[in-house]
DNA sequence: CGAATGACTCCTT
DNA sequence: CAAGGAGCCATTC
């Protein structure tokens, strides 16, 4: 378990329920800027069962990453908008990005 | 060791 | 909006 993976948890931790980060935001704020895929890659690697929001990850043009129709993009759809967040067709409306 | 493969992003055509 | 290129990086073969 490296350093780096710890921080990345930690902030997608942080993200609050109704909202949604980018992979390059949740890298910025981890403090690795520009290493967004490393991002992806971790999240990538968490167990079935984690309590991590991961499903408030989504990429810079506000859409999820998932193949749109696979059982994992409707998974995370499904709980986003559970949490309030709405989308437009396929992409999620500003609102709702984390601001800090 | 090189090449391919992703839950990426930005910039240019 | 689509497509290509460059930068990014761990993992797998």
């Amino acid at each position: 378990m490296t350093e780096n993976q710890q921080r990345i948890w930690h902030i997608v931790a942080r993200i609050p329920s109704g909202f949604v980060a980018s992979y390059g935001q949740v890298a910025e704020f981890a403090g690795l800027p520009g290493r967004a895929r490393l991002v992806g890659h971790v999240l990538s690697r968490l167990p079935a069962d984690t309590r991590l929001p991961w499903h408030r990850v989504i990429n810079s043009r506000g859409r999820i990453s998932f193949p749109a129709g696979s059982g994992r993009h409707r998974l995370q759809r499904r709980r986003l908008e559970a949490e309030g967040v709405s989308f437009e067709n396929d992409r999620i409306l500003r609102r709702y990005l984390w601001r800090v």
